[in-house]
DNA sequence: ATATATTTTTAGATTAACCTAAAAATATAT
DNA sequence: ATATATTTTTAGGTTAATCTAAAAATATAT
């Protein structure tokens, strides 16, 4: 039966709200994800669910099914490589290609998408350090160290964000900060949680509100 | 105002059928080209024509404004850049293109496209031999002869196709005709309007169906 | 020029996705 | 444990784009 763009936006909701489709997921969750009302929601689940992309039992959330959980990774990996391809190939920055993406990732078309994978080489993972699903819908995840934990004396190399707001990804340009700049941790304030960084020499200061959402690891 | 997808693709096909946006198109004509009735047709029309992308007058068809004109011509110079994309970095045949340049021209970004035309050199005709519009709606028409107008005994250098169906694509390329494919007009059959052509030292008869759907020049 | 045929429009329903407001179920707090 | 708060669902409406069937306008043919 046909997919519509709606649903398949919902699915891909419900899995990013789920810890990557696992978990169950509240009505309301998906109604602010969505920006939509409750009632829609629950409109929309029980369509999902009849569709056999999800299970519901009234008042209990919402899971994936095996069925919807390959449909919104398929949309991931579409969202993903296009991603790749607007910073690699159209000269985007890593700020504007979310929305562009959101559009995009709903072309129907598996030739067209594995012949974008092989055109951008395979990539594993998007501008924003986010890993590619191949094909069959396998990938995997980075261990997702933050920022704000940290500790002091160690170089770590930025290898993700977990917001993707333009105006959180141009503040990180703006610091010189981008995936895989390498930051020594120099202080940690335990008054506001903020950090004292290191990065190419130059001393960066950041808020315990960016250290929260930025993904690192030991170099 | 904001448009909607569906009001796009009516503009591209009154747009079509009106000789590039110059004719008045009737309501039946529309509801063919887009697979709906002609009831479904009137409604939309009023739209557009409150929108003013279109004026209409009841029973007497509809032509579009400017700003119609500008929308479709602008839907249609994404159709085919994303066509050229398509063929020229992802290695698709000119007869799987047209679908998938259905959806990927709906795309809202004009960085988006600009940058599209760029990474492909500013190409000026798609894979089947139309022109691509520049940013500000510019093109120009090629001098459409079709191969059953052609003289016996001259070559020609086939430039384009009406007719851009799967079928009719495989066939051409089943039988050595492409874009810039030379053909030297060797016989015109009265009987079935048939002609016999001589490519790259080969004999290949086509039909008058296929004779009228060619465009030729002289080289 | 009048009858017939065709085209186009109107009127009234349908579907998907949304909404508001009220009711029902579940969770929380004293 | 009962009252209160929160979450979720139901009921009933709205909008965009479609449909069918019937009415109105225009075109065609004798």
């Amino acid at each position: 039966m046909k997919i519509t763009l709606t649903e398949e936006n919902y699915l891909k909701a419900i899995y990013h709200l789920g810890n990557n489709g696992i978990d169950t997921v509240n009505t309301n969750a998906i109604a602010e994800a969505m920006s939509t009302k409750a009632s829609s929601v629950t409109d929309m689940i029980k369509k999902l669910s009849e569709k056999d992309y999800a299970d519901y039992k009234k008042y209990q959330g919402v899971t994936l099914t095996d069925d919807g959980r390959y449909v919104a990774i398929n949309i991931i990996r579409k969202h993903r490589l296009w991603e790749v391809f607007l910073v690699k190939k159209l000269n985007f920055s890593w700020d504007e290609v979310h929305e562009i993406a959101e559009e995009l990732e709903h072309i129907k078309s598996e030739k067209l998408i594995d012949e974008l994978d092989a055109f951008l080489e395979f990539p594993t993972h998007d501008p924003h350090g986010d890993p590619i699903p191949d094909k069959e819908g396998n990938f995997t995840l980075i261990e997702k160290i933050i920022l704000a934990k940290a500790d002091i004396g160690i170089t770590y190399k930025c290898i993700g964000v977990d917001d993707t707001s333009v105006k959180f990804l141009q503040y990180l340009d703006s610091n010189t900060i981008g995936l895989g700049t390498l930051m020594l941790v120099k202080h940690k304030e335990p008054f506001d949680n903020s950090i004292k960084l290191e990065i190419e020499g130059k001393e960066v200061v950041v808020s315990q509100n960016v250290a929260k959402n930025l993904y690192i690891k030991k170099v």
